[in-house]
DNA sequence: GGCGTTGTTGGACAGGCGCACAATAGCCTC
DNA sequence: GAGGCTATTGTGCGCCTGTCCAACAACGCC
């Protein structure tokens, strides 16, 4: 196989592990799996990556980071504090959909059992709570939130985020998008002291 | 090793696969564990049990099931409406504590590829939704809680519950037991019209 | 152009997995 | 007590896992 220089090698080997990932899940996904994807062998992976714990790590420091990033950009573009907000719930539902969720849940079950794993995991969530709480926080300076505690609020609204997204993914009949965007939508106006509806043009509950 | 009825012995192997579960986490349970903490050998599992998928997803059922059944029944013996919602609460999260909800994240996540703990999960979930949807029901029907679709609020508030005990697992510290409940009982008060703090006397936020 | 460095190969290794199957051992019935 | 039924054993098969390593090949440097 052509020679690449080593970050370059390394991006591919993420690259082809998060295809992987993707398609069989975080639990599945093996080195030789990885290899054939990228076509090479299976131990020149090893000559990048420790253990698959790192390169399972990796791979899903990648996705998430993707996901955090857009969501960051975006919510940066945004106008005012409220239309950030609006901004974060949009591209959040929008970053955990499909097989995303699924690697979150991946994720956190391995990471009973992989450090690296654990690690990425942790600080990825810690990553999303400070985004939105920073959010809360400039809202509330704006005086066009109330909140007294943003951190603490940024953790219950991602918790419902979360907890809807893992019903939807558990049942996909049972609750849809929509509702997971809208019932989330609902609660952190009420949390924040914005008027129903302020969040977006979504139908609402 | 001494012989047993067939119920026994199934009751016997459920029950070590579960012990094996605790400690090791759903995915990293082989047969030979199994066999290990019963004291015998490992083909006689496969006498009862058709597949590694089928014993999971027995073990997994009765684990979730002793929650169901021990807060199905705290709810019954409560009193009214309200009591038995704060009652449902308490439980619930005593029932979600340490390794369980460990097990509930194995469970997802191996659901992506283990039909029978799909299908059980998903049969549990939908389980702890009627038992809240209809000790809601039976508050709105008393006129001491304000619900236009029980059903629909269920699902939000195991929502709220199951993600907030997902970040209480991801990040030990940031998260307790104590914000959980009185967290999900603050939601729970404002989505059904009660008064704050008529869900329990426990300190809230 | 020779040479050292390094990306790359492909297979070996030890271990673990779920599962199957013939042999054994214990119980019940007649 | 004999015979049959079934729980139980122990082993072995085939496959797959992560990791390692000696050999090979391509690139840069002098």
């Amino acid at each position: 196989m052509p020679r690449m220089t080593s970050s370059e090698r390394r991006d591919a080997i993420v690259e082809a592990a998060l295809n992987v990932m993707v398609g069989k899940g975080m639990a599945a996904t093996t080195v030789r799996d990885v290899a054939e994807q990228m076509g090479t062998s299976s131990g020149l992976i090893h000559h990048y990556f420790e253990s698959m714990d790192d390169l399972l790590a990796a791979a899903f420091d990648r996705a998430a980071g993707r996901d955090l990033d857009a969501t960051r950009a975006a919510v940066a573009r945004g106008g005012g504090p409220v239309e950030r907000l609006a901004v974060f719930f949009a591209t959040y539902v929008r970053a955990e959909q499909d097989w995303a969720f699924q690697l979150w849940l991946d994720a956190w079950a391995e990471a009973a059992r992989r450090p690296a794993v654990r690690e990425t995991s942790q600080r990825h969530n810690v990553a999303w709570q400070q985004l939105l709480s920073e959010t809360i926080r400039a809202g509330v300076n704006a005086d066009v939130m109330v909140c007294g505690d943003p951190e603490a609020a940024a953790w219950r609204i991602l918790s419902l985020l979360d907890g809807l997204a893992l019903q939807a993914v558990a049942h996909r009949l049972l609750i849809n998008r929509q509702a997971v965007i809208s019932w989330s939508v609902s609660y952190a106006e009420a949390e924040l002291g914005l008027s129903p509806g302020s969040l977006g043009c979504l139908p609402r509950r």
